[in-house]
DNA sequence: CGGTAGGTATACAGATCTGTGAAGTCAAGG
DNA sequence: CCTTGACTTCACAGATCTGTATACCTACCG
């Protein structure tokens, strides 16, 4: 595991730039002189604090996928006691975390551009999309769901599909149309009432 | 507009490999000499087929998205007169698409690693998930749907969230249960019924 | 005061990539 | 017969990309 904390200066706003570039213009059309350049720093230091391109590849992915993990964490806690809009916060922060960017989603796009199956940054990716999945799951299985598994896996597929309508559609109501089938598909199931296992729904 | 119909035997070679390893390891990944050399031809007659990579590259979205649009177009046809199922007809031909190929979709994949915006590829690319969305917005207009501009959406959202989970997140079933959940939001919204433009709904 | 951490400056190796130039082969067709 | 189209051979230009080597600077810290 890489720390990606407690970085010295220069690391962090090289980190801080290629995150930028890597997700607005592609991970192989940008040079890692283009980013030591724009971080105001050596491609010397770069390679000091990060090893490889590669190496920087991974930290992108890996703080990324930390700074989503802890939004959503973060909302959930906030959402305590309410089964419904715990399974439905990936849907609420979506405008939010989104923010307009019309490049879709990193690690979608990173995926398409790291298709060897060893690539560590690729494992990244993939435990971060099996992560909402299970999230998902796990959330409607404590609500009660009757088949968590196929909702969890229409719920997943909803969220990401989301994404890259928004992008390559371009279809700016895609986060609140997706929102209010999510909502209908889980409230057809859990029948629009609270949990069902120790608090009584109303 | 290029044609693609009517290639010399190389270019045909040089498109089908090309089309392959675009696919399976990435635009960037893939060299021309690589192309040249797997289709048993010259670099140069690439050159003289296709003038650049890009065009090449741009021909391999072409065929696809001609592929993609002549199949859906085909099974609307032969659903005639069953407006719900007709709607789902990009949901049924999903796995037969994907084929289990792991890689997801290529035109999101190519999406990722064509971030300019003048490129012709990308305008391939937007106008082919655009298609799929007015498709969808058009059948449900006749199936007289009441907000098919959000249902269209919706639609849309599951079945590229379906290829993504199943590419990424490892979901073999996404296909299977995002046609489910098509199926649920569609059937809520037309009663389950048949076409409301001549004969009256229930 | 001396070592270490973080960084600068610069040059360069070595590989790879797109694209071109020039000349030649070979078969089909008018 | 001779032109044209499809393709080969092969060398090479020119750019770019990752990664390294060498030497130096400077602030902080024990």
């Amino acid at each position: 595991m890489t720390t990606n904390d407690q970085l010295t200066p220069g690391a962090r706003r090289i980190l801080d730039v290629a995150s930028e570039l890597f997700y607005r213009r592609g991970i192989h059309t940008v040079g890692v002189d283009t980013i030591a350049a724009e971080s105001g720093v050596t491609k010397r230091t770069l390679y000091d604090r990060f090893g490889s391109k590669d190496g920087l590849v991974v930290s992108y992915l890996e703080t990324r996928d930390r700074r989503w993990r802890d939004m959503i964490t973060a909302r959930l806690d906030a959402a305590q006691g309410d089964p419904l809009r715990r399974v439905l916060v990936p849907f609420e922060v979506m405008p939010e975390w989104l923010g307009g960017s019309e490049r879709g989603c990193s690690f979608i796009n990173a995926f398409a551009e790291l298709p060897e199956p060893e690539h560590e940054g690729r494992k990244i990716i993939v435990a971060e999309k099996k992560w909402l999945h299970t999230l998902f799951h796990e959330l409607l299985t404590e609500a009660g769901a009757p088949d968590p598994g196929t909702l969890a896996t229409q719920l997943l597929s909803l969220h990401e599909g989301a994404i890259v309508a928004t992008a390559i559609a371009d279809a700016p109501d895609a986060a609140a149309a997706v929102h209010a089938a999510a909502d209908a598909l889980v409230t057809a199931v859990l029948g629009g009432a609270g949990p069902s296992s120790a608090t009584g729904p109303t």
